[in-house]
DNA sequence: TGCTCATATATGTCAAGCCGTATATGATGA
DNA sequence: TCATCATATACGGCTTGACATATATGAGCA
């Protein structure tokens, strides 16, 4: 993206990065396409609490969703600004190092917010590793 | 700095670059030691309100003064944390580059908020750019 | 259609941010 | 000591953020 002569409003990615609940969120996302149930369940953090900042990530343009029947799925996107892309991509390097969160990427493998996990088809699907069509 | 266990509270760091009135002050401090009253006749923003957002920078860890007589030095220093030094450096990098706020630097050697400019020996000293002793 | 489930949004409350105005602080110099 | 200058902080108003709780939305299914 080349740059514009005025800039895009940088301030904007930090206010969105400025909440350790987001950060949690968006090490959680990072390149898997994550249902909104399973970070409800791994963060033990209230729904409502969950899908606001989730909703903060979206305005900000960090995050994509898509619905799956009852679910909803989230993905981040990679920003059409550099820096902002620079910045995030950063962010998230960081995040993956660091010991708090990466208990919370070890309890995804467990975690299934499914009530019938054995009765029906139709449990929550799992996280996949979105192919980096982000950008 | 080794990493910590438990980490750096980053969004912190976000939050202090979250606003644009402090992101065009860390862009004229820079690698620069500048007097507050350059700040406020460069950007033509209210002493107080300049003042607010460079003590924000401190708290935030991310400046420091050095008193000179009547005037007051800010600079800016490195972050202990490597990330949020990496994420702070790059922003400035970033700031530097954008037309808008070029114009602010190219202010800064115009500017002189010296009330007496030709009576007094003691006008405002001049910015220098700091030895990058800042870490 | 009506029920249930997953998620989003509304509402009310409290804290924090940002601003303008007023005032305090701390250094200088008479 | 008093006045002045540069800067910081206090105060009050307005806006935004974050939260818990309650409710709406929209899909799936009986």
């Amino acid at each position: 993206m080349p740059r514009r002569n005025n800039a895009f409003a940088l301030h904007l990615l930090f206010r969105a990065l400025a909440d350790p609940t987001r950060l949690r969120l968006l090490n959680l996302i990072g390149e898997r396409e994550i249902c909104v149930c399973y970070l409800v369940e791994i963060l033990g953090i209230s729904q409502p609490k969950i899908s606001r900042h989730l909703a903060y990530l979206r305005r900000a343009g960090i995050a994509l969703t898509r619905r799956q029947g009852r679910w909803i799925h989230y993905r981040l996107v990679v920003p059409k600004d550099d820096i902002a892309a620079s910045i995030l991509k950063e962010t998230l390097t960081h995040l993956r190092e660091r010991r708090d969160l990466q208990q919370d990427i070890s309890k995804l493998e467990f975690a299934c917010c499914a009530p019938n996990k054995f009765d029906l088809p139709e449990t929550a699907p799992h996280p996949s590793v979105v192919q980096s069509s982000t950008r």
